[in-house]
RNA sequence: GGGUUCGUAGCUCAGCCAGGUAGAGUACCGGACUUUUAAUCCGGCUGUCCGGGGUCCGAAUCCCCGCGAACCCGCCA
């Protein structure tokens, strides 16, 4: 290489974009004193880890204009006023009644929140929160109430001709053109989008409209044919998207935000108005794909299957979901659980790096992975390194010893020469892990078929280990049990791993009662003779 | 019709976004654990990095053109 490689900040992608967008706010010279990142927080469904994506990865954006010198702050702007336009899978039908209401005024099926759309951001919030991601709060409903976006929609409707052309030549959507970027509350019925705005009143910034009805992906909403007028600057009512994230831009300063690839074409056009109507120069931005369930299992419908964060702190770290979300922007397709496992032991091998434990030939890589430590850190490394135990081992061990599994799992990792001594980290893991084994290596209930030769043979064993003495060398003694009644000691075996793990293989049988305790062994036998 | 992503070992995939010896898990083969089975540890094997062009001293990585797959948009938010 004949020059050196510049590295910005850190080296990760991260430091790179905010990079890029000090040199685009420098060049368009607008006032860097505080740089204001934005999140949009779905509130109509449950939120699904890849929600948490958009607000971590601002907030890592935050993060790296401060360690550039810059003050910074992150808005999580909760999308609470938008409404019920389908009942999400797993949700009652009760909830029918409420389609095309706001979800901030839906009762909260879960009865624990004061409202639908309240009871879904907050598990987004809890969330951010077991991250350690610091927000700043907004909700949809306090920002039409309060009237913060009264200046841009005042603009945005006496520029409803040019942006509904717009529209439909950016986007091919023709609807605004006749209809004006506005949806009311029905005063009557109570729901958005049913009601129609026809006419602005400029001076008097109001909006007249009809609730004609609408239709909803296939499904047709019924209007209440209600004729009202709503005042744009406190009565509920909210801009559609296309023109919405434009009138926030402009109204909270907002200088970055990230967006899903599903919302594309209304980021497009919320530049230009953002550019065109209300003259404020549009947010960086960057596209991520959207995280997709794992395709083949879908098909469960089991609710453990659904990936929202507070499921995977139940096996993983908080570090772990940091790790997946900042290791990289584009190209993320499908998370599930089973990433967890590899992104544990991708933590520890970055602290590794960190630490100086392990040394990677190529110096850039080896500043990249400190730098992506640190983001996943928070950009506040600990001092020292942690205990730590590959997780796919513990996750067999905890396969394996399914009760009194702290101390039993702890035993052996002493005994394998993994660790020296247990640890509240390591007691950490091995709770994580377990939860992991039980719930995904599920032991399949054997059918156990045995014959005459067999049962003897067992309740020789079950005796055997019954007895006041601790058996010499039990490893033995059950191959020669096998042995004298003429069975194949690999079928013994398997026997006596599916009545003791219900698994086909399993550790060392010998030593392994002993851990689990023979006396409970012999029960376990006894109750298949 | 418009757009995005993906294609790497038998299988599942990482590596690509800031170019520098092609990797992991799994499977398979062998060894250790003085008797079979598992785990663990050690060793071994596996490649048209989808095809073609370009840039470069150097390309799995960047650019262009194809082929194949998935997804998003073309209702709405």
């Amino acid at each position: 290489m004949e020059e050196e490689q510049q590295i910005i900040g850190k080296g990760t992608w991260i430091d790179k974009l905010a990079f890029e967008l000090l040199e685009r706010e420098k060049s368009i010279g607008r006032d860097t004193k505080l740089i204001r990142v934005e999140s949009g927080l779905g509130a109509s469904g449950i939120p699904h880890i890849g929600s948490l994506g958009d607000a971590v990865r601002a907030y890592g954006v935050k993060l790296a204009l401060e360690n550039f010198g810059y003050k910074s702050e992150l808005i999580a702007y909760s999308d609470d006023l938008d409404g019920l336009r389908k009942i999400p899978e797993g949700l009652p039908d009760s909830l029918k009644e409420h389609i095309g209401k706001p979800v901030s005024f839906i009762p909260d099926p879960f009865g624990c929140h004061d409202s639908y759309g309240l009871h879904m951001s907050s598990l987004l919030l809890d969330g951010l929160d077991k991250l350690g991601i610091k927000y700043k709060f907004q909700r949809g409903v306090d920002t039409y109430k309060n009237g913060l976006l009264k200046e841009q929609i005042h603009m945005i409707l006496t520029n409803s001709k040019k942006i509904g052309k717009k529209i439909a030549e950016m986007v091919g959507q023709e609807k605004y053109q006749e209809a004006l970027p506005y949806f009311p509350l029905c005063a009557n019925c109570g729901r958005l989008y049913t009601a129609i705005s026809y006419e602005y009143l400029p001076d008097e910034r109001k909006i007249k409209y009809k609730c004609v009805g609408t239709t909803i992906g296939s499904k047709t909403l019924e209007g209440c044919g209600h004729e009202g007028i709503a005042d744009i600057t406190k009565d509920i009512g909210k801009l559609p998207w296309k023109v919405e994230f434009a009138a926030r831009w402009h109204a909270f300063d907002i200088r970055f935000e990230a967006y899903g690839k599903d919302i594309m074409d209304s980021v497009k056009v919320n530049d230009w108005v953002a550019e065109e109507i209300l003259k404020f120069p549009a947010p960086t931005h960057v596209k991520y794909e959207m995280f997709l369930d794992k395709g083949g299992k879908k098909i469960s419908k089991s609710l453990g299957n659904v990936v929202t964060s507070q499921a995977w702190l139940r096996y993983g770290t908080p570090k772990s979901i940091l790790l997946l979300l900042y290791k990289r922007i584009t190209g993320t397709r499908e998370v599930g659980f089973d990433d967890i496992p590899a992104l544990m032991d991708e933590y520890n091998e970055l602290e590794n790096i960190y630490f100086g434990k392990i040394k990677l030939e190529n110096e850039n890589k080896t500043i990249r992975s400190k730098g992506l430590y640190e983001y996943v850190n928070l950009l506040t490394p600990p001092k020292s390194q942690r205990p730590y135990v590959n997780y796919r081992l513990l996750v067999q061990l905890c396969k394996i010893f399914r009760e009194d599994r702290i101390p039993l799992v702890t035993k052996k990792l002493i005994e394998y020469g993994t660790i020296k001594e247990s640890s509240p980290e390591i007691e950490e893991l091995i709770t994580l892990a377990g939860n992991y084994a039980d719930d995904f290596d599920k032991p399949t209930k054997v059918e156990i078929q045995v014959e005459d030769k067999v049962k003897n043979a067992l309740s020789e064993l079950a005796s055997l280990l019954s007895s006041e003495q601790e058996p010499e060398d039990l490893q033995n003694s059950i191959y020669q049990i096998a042995k004298n009644r003429d069975i194949q000691p690999k079928d013994f075996f398997k026997i006596l791993y599916q009545i003791i793990l219900a698994a086909e293989r399993g550790p060392k049988l010998g030593p392994f009662i002993l851990d689990i305790g023979r006396k409970k062994v012999a029960l376990l036998i006894s109750e298949h003779l």
